[in-house]
DNA sequence: GCTATTTTCAAACGATTGTTTTAAACAGGC
DNA sequence: GCCTGTTTAAAACAATCGTTTGAAAATAGC
């Protein structure tokens, strides 16, 4: 019981804090004592807090990676044999879906996907960079694969509504707790439908 | 000369840091030197480091959001007049073009564009409430105008875009010093021509 | 030119941060 | 039993944070 207990309460508990506050506003104390266990414990298991972090995105970040790079390249291999364009839609499913199956899988990865959605536009660089250097591989793939399925379309004019929708994904990725900004919007909409209704959103405004 | 110029100073100067390291990852040490004032100078003017967010914030957001605010009503007057409902496109340019028309106004408004974007997903409570209380009303007259331009489409699903594009919109702010999170991504590019993209983006997501 | 008010300044305050330290408790191998 | 390496515990570390203090300096009113 003792193996690695503590170090798997520590990082449920500040996957939910830095989700919640964000990385720099949650503070080692209140982690540890959420958790129940000692001040020591994150320096002892992880080294430092920033480690910590980086324990936290790769825990579901890397398999959620694989499984969009893995998605891309199969229907990259499909348009290689028959020569179409893939469509746009199926495109950027590949890069939404693992993330929907992810948070059906994982009872609390309701919490890390506010931190993914935070962590784009996080003001402290730190935070930025270490979740950039873990999905910037993906997003790549993603725009060549969308240059393709867009072939009249300069790359550029591609990336640009690209960046435009992962500004889209990761807001609405947060929004969670904080209040609904708007007042017509129904929080308790099931995240299917959100993402649902996000993916329409994305393809029109990709398409043509 | 003496009468404001430190206050000036530290607004200008605090509006820039908050806009690039955040709020609370900006010390008021840090602000004062770089202002080249006292320490002391900013509590003695404003109070407290909360109220000099407020006083950035109040500074552009007024005469911002007074603008939208002016031309939202304009079209709404002219649809009550004609009958006929509003394009999507006009209405939307009624809430973008005045940001445009104030980052070309004032050169040190850059940085101010930067804070906008990040504070909708701030991770800190303070930074995002204070933001919202300026900004929430103006989003409600945007999407009441929108449903009128939309009359086929449900209320929930007209703020659900507009969600989107928010998100779309604030994550476009942000974007600049931060490193392109996308390879063929041209950061030297025309803020008019990005807005432009953007809009064109946000309108297809929106429409029909 | 004096007074009264505003503004600046250096220094310190108390609280909180991530991290380190030192000792104690625990585990399993032989 | 004892020993070796791992894990927890409480305390202290040095650094930084926002804020306050009290006196000096500058300014304005008359």
């Amino acid at each position: 019981m003792a193996q690695s207990d503590t170090k798997t309460k520590i990082i449920k508990t500040a996957e939910e804090l830095f989700a919640i506050a964000g990385f720099h506003h949650t503070s080692l104390r209140t982690i540890t004592a959420k958790a129940g266990v000692n001040l020591a414990a994150v320096n002892y298991h992880f080294g430092c807090k920033e480690a910590l972090l980086e324990a936290i995105l790769d825990r579901h970040l890397l398999p959620l990676n694989e499984s969009r790079r893995r998605r891309l390249q199969a229907v990259a291999d499909e348009v290689d044999g028959s020569g179409r364009p893939p469509a746009v839609e199926e495109v950027l499913r590949c890069f939404t879906e693992p993330t929907l199956a992810l948070l059906h899988g994982d009872q609390a990865a309701g919490y890390f996907r506010m931190l993914v959605g935070r962590s784009l536009s996080d003001p402290d660089q730190t935070v930025r960079q270490h979740f950039l250097g873990r999905i910037r591989g993906v997003l790549e793939q993603l725009l060549d694969l969308l240059c393709r399925a867009l072939p009249h379309c300069p790359r550029e004019s591609v990336a640009w509504r690209l960046h435009f929708a992962l500004g889209a994904m990761s807001h609405t990725l947060i929004f969670q707790e904080q209040g609904p900004l708007l007042g017509g919007l129904d929080k308790s909409t099931p995240l299917d439908e959100v993402i649902e209704m996000l993916t329409d959103f994305i393809v029109k405004g990709l398409d043509r």
